[in-house]
RNA sequence: GCCGAAGUGGUGGAAUGGCAGACGCGUCGGACUCAAAAUCCGAUGGUAGCGAUACCGUGUGGGUUCAAGUCCCACCUUCGGCACCA
């Protein structure tokens, strides 16, 4: 039994003094860029999770090295973000302090690991060199006009006076920390303009090799819909808009609907002092709901009527306003037309507060019972009656166009992304506040705005760096005048929207990357991680991507070609693993027991990439067992001395067909990732190469050959463990400088196969027929068979379905 | 609530619409051993039967098909995301 402690950093050593895990840009023209995604060094060690990432898929890694490609495998950290923030508040210890510790404890773990990371091309997203290019990012992105400043409601808590990230407000919106009831507020912050990408983001999904369900959360993410604007004079003299995917239902607007959060409220308030404390009451109440709760669709609805009226911009009737906060702000216009009669909403609303319900629709060949909200035919809607749903969607669109009272639009449900924090531990936002000039960009030689490190990041009620006079105060670059700097930092999604451009080319210290390398090295051939990024790191990845090519800066659409989520491994109870459940399983204890490799091999072995699961050390031994057979197969083999016969029989046949039959499937399997299956098919070939070991008359040569090929077989997936047994085979240089085995699909072609005889669609017999046969002769063969022309006895065959290679169906009757 | 998935033996998990349960774990039986460990060999979805065999079986209920774990409809349960966790 071979002692794996030893033999893995001896093994490392040897990587690390040959450079083999470096990429070498001479051979650039056979790039291969696998991408994990980057950790966040949250905790001080590396998880179960971190695992199951990176490990499988350094053994996908080092197979595609071993098929001939020139591997570029990165390894950095997303270094900025709240959790730091979070124990620093707590325990006193300085983010950045306690983040370098992080780093480098699993540094050392990721090392130990043995993967075939590139180091010479790490990135820490918190260091200098790395976040002035993040702050170069803004910059540019604020010179494109996708970068401005506009009011958003963010979670404040009054008593902390502190703007607090969702996952501070506990389930009933209460603060984490002290308990109280959380406001939502407005404040001001820094957006980038996704939304101008939202079509192309759409369209270019379909020239993506993701997983089609990623896909659809995206395309549903960003929500594209298609109806119609319309605008309702306002007796403040205001337009009131609305967003409908329903313009056929235009006559049956019984009320109009504005979001709490309205800028028109206001002005409402003023023209109707006598509902103005019921507007406010229930402007106070909405702002304590969330969003999903909002949105729930058996929420109880609520809402206030303003006292002001709007005009239907077709029949010129007065419709009440109301202010409901199932209509969001950030959706659409911030307003509906509500048709009571056509939609459950706004027809469950209507009658709780007794409004008016007006039946436009009628449907097409039967009773219509309210609400109705398909497509029918239009009653009680003037000229338009009796046309269908296109129809009148269509008319109604071009009378509204016409009379300037709306048409056409496309919406989305995608929203600007919002990049300010105010926090501490992120990229300072490089813009300038000057009284005279405005909002004036740091000139980007002055870059990197610097994070200080003394500052108070205890809350105070506003951003920790506003209280910083060392950092606040500055001078405006455009007059030279006292100036202040924006006090919030980045979102850390901004940091890691960019990361896979900066990796090729690390060291850069003049730009944020070399076009040239970006457009050699990239997009990402393969990007794995998990699925819970979906939607938004993804889809920000994917924008700037974009943005930056509309600037010339690359020159390719998208960031990642191919896209695999790992599943997740569970604690042993079924649930998410988490210090406070207790079930957090630590691979330290296993790897300091079997050794990376076998940690590694269980990982991929126990469960489905795609799937994960409950952790369950149970065939970790078996792992143990498996490779100690390894083993000694590869030492008897040793032992085998010259060549008694050289021949080519059945039973090494049978060993070829097992290897071949091995390769065929591990080829295919590894690049979808189904690394259970690949092992599998070795431990088959083991138990192949075992039964020959039996043998009195060995081919040597040919057995010795197939030994070779099993250690080559092995190697990504236990890659010290392989380069020890190749060296014990007597090979001078790494087994990853080998190619993989190659299929021989002579050796896979059978005389024979096996075939399931149905009756009528049951199993009644296995026959064993030649290869090369007609249908008809397989039928003509089968119903000879005594055992089944007894079956037949009396009966006709009306048809036989034959399936090549797999089964006989008789239907009799 | 909305969007997206998943449900298969005692257990982890395999199955281009074509022999359900590959490969392992566990269990049982056997060999070796004074004995144990290790190793090797065999059996192992359920029910009935001495047996050949028969029937049942992929969350539940329907459907399509010569043939359904796989496709369609309805439902149940669990998980991921829901825009300031990353």
């Amino acid at each position: 039994m071979m002692d794996m402690k030893s033999v893995e950093s001896k093994w490392q050593a040897k990587w690390e003094k040959s450079r083999i895990n470096v990429f070498n840009k001479k051979n650039a023209d056979k790039k291969w860029y696998v991408l994990e995604m980057f950790s966040y060094p949250s905790g001080a060690n590396l998880h179960v999770g971190h695992w199951y990432n990176y490990g499988p898929t350094d053994s996908y890694a080092r197979f595609k090295k071993m098929q001939g490609y020139e591997l570029f495998q990165p390894m950095g950290f997303d270094a900025f973000g709240l959790p730091a923030e979070n124990y620093a508040i707590k325990t006193g210890i300085h983010p950045k302090d306690s983040t370098e510790k992080n780093i480098a404890t699993m540094e050392r773990q990721l090392h130990n690991m043995g993967a075939m990371f590139d180091w010479t091309a790490e990135i820490k997203t918190c260091e200098e060199n790395y976040y002035k290019w993040t702050q170069w990012l803004f910059l540019q992105l604020y010179k494109k006009g996708l970068a401005y400043r506009k009011a958003a409601l963010v979670n404040w808590c009054p008593d902390c006076e502190t703007v607090l990230a969702n996952e501070q407000v506990l389930g009933d919106g209460v603060c984490e920390r002290c308990g109280s009831v959380v406001l939502r507020k407005d404040m001001t912050q820094w957006f980038f303009k996704i939304t101008d990408y939202a079509e192309e983001l759409l369209d270019d999904l379909d020239k993506l090799d993701w997983p089609e369900k990623t896909k659809l959360m995206q395309k549903n993410w960003i929500g594209k819909s298609t109806g119609c604007e319309i605008r309702f004079a306002c007796e403040t003299g205001d337009e009131i808009a609305v967003f409908t995917t329903r313009p056929d239902t235009v006559f049956g607007v019984n009320y109009v609907v504005l979001a709490p959060e309205h800028p028109l409220v206001e002005k409402l308030k003023a023209a109707h002092p006598e509902n103005a404390d019921a507007i406010d009451a229930y402007v106070r109440y909405a702002a304590e709901a969330n969003d999903i709760d909002r949105l729930s669709t058996t929420r109880e609805k609520t809402g206030v009527f303003t006292g002001a009226y709007a005009t239907h911009p077709i029949t010129g009737k007065q419709v009440p306003i109301y202010l409901a906060d199932y209509v969001l702000y950030s959706y659409g216009t911030g307003a509906v037309m509500a048709v009571a009669a056509h939609d459950e909403r706004d027809y469950a609303f209507a009658k709780k507060y007794g409004l008016p319900v007006t039946q436009v629709i009628q449907k097409v060949g039967g009773e219509t019972v309210l609400p109705f909200t398909e497509d029918g035919i239009l009653v009680n809607s003037g000229e338009f009656d009796g046309l269908s749903g296109d129809e009148a969607r269509d008319a109604i669109a071009a009378y509204l166009t016409k009379t300037g009272k709306g048409g056409k639009k496309v919406n989305y449900r995608l929203r600007d992304w919002s990049v300010s924090r105010q926090r501490y531990w992120g990229a300072p936002i490089p813009m300038i506040h000057c009284d005279k000039c405005g909002i004036v960009p740091v000139p980007e030689k002055d870059l990197p705005v610097k994070l200080p490190y003394d500052v108070e990041f205890r809350p105070t009620g506003k951003s920790p760096l506003a209280t910083h006079e060392g950092f606040m105060n500055c001078t405006c670059p455009k007059c030279g005048g006292k100036a202040q700097r924006d006090p919030d930092t980045l979102d850390t999604f901004v940091c890691s929207s960019w990361y896979f451009l900066r990796y090729p080319d690390a060291h850069n210290d003049k730009q944020a990357f070399s076009t040239e390398i970006a457009d050699q090295m990239a997009p990402v051939d393969v990007y794995v991680g998990g699925y819970e990024h979906a939607c938004m790191h993804l889809l920000y990845a994917r924008f700037i991507t974009k943005a930056l090519r509309d600037m010339g800066y690359i020159h390719f659409d998208e960031p990642f070609k191919r896209l695999v989520h790992q599943g997740i491994i569970l604690g042993p109870d079924g649930n998410r693993m988490s210090k406070s459940r207790g079930n957090v399983i630590s691979p330290d204890k296993y790897v300091d027991e079997y050794g990376s490799d076998i940690f590694r091999l269980y990982l991929m072995f126990g469960f489905s990439y795609t799937e994960g699961g409950p952790w369950n050390d149970d065939g970790i031994k078996s792992i143990a067992k498996f490779t100690d057979r390894v083993e000694r197969l590869v030492r008897n083999s040793l032992e085998e001395k010259a060549n008694t016969n050289n021949l080519m029989n059945a039973a090494e046949k049978q060993l070829n067909y097992a290897k071949n039959y091995a390769i065929k499937s591990i080829t295919r399997d590894i690049e979808v990732f189904s690394f259970n299956t690949s092992l599998a098919r070795i431990m088959e070939y083991v138990n192949a190469l075992q039964k020959y070991e039996t043998e009195t008359q060995k081919n040597v040569a040919f057995y010795k050959a197939c030994i070779d090929d099993l250690v080559r077989m092995l190697a990504p997936f236990a890659p010290h463990f392989s380069e020890e047994l190749w060296e014990i085979l007597g090979h001078k240089d790494s087994v990853f400088t080998e190619t993989y085995p190659l299929v021989d699909e002579q050796a896979l072609i059978k005389d024979e196969t096996e075939y399931a005889v149905q009756i009528n669609s049951k199993i009644k017999a296995k026959m064993t027929l030649p290869e090369n046969l007609s249908n008809e002769e397989i039928q003509a063969i089968v119903c000879a068979n005594a055992d089944i022309a007894a079956l037949l006895e009396g009966k006709t065959v009306k048809k036989c379905i034959v399936v090549k290679g797999r089964l006989i169906n008789l239907i009799v009757g």
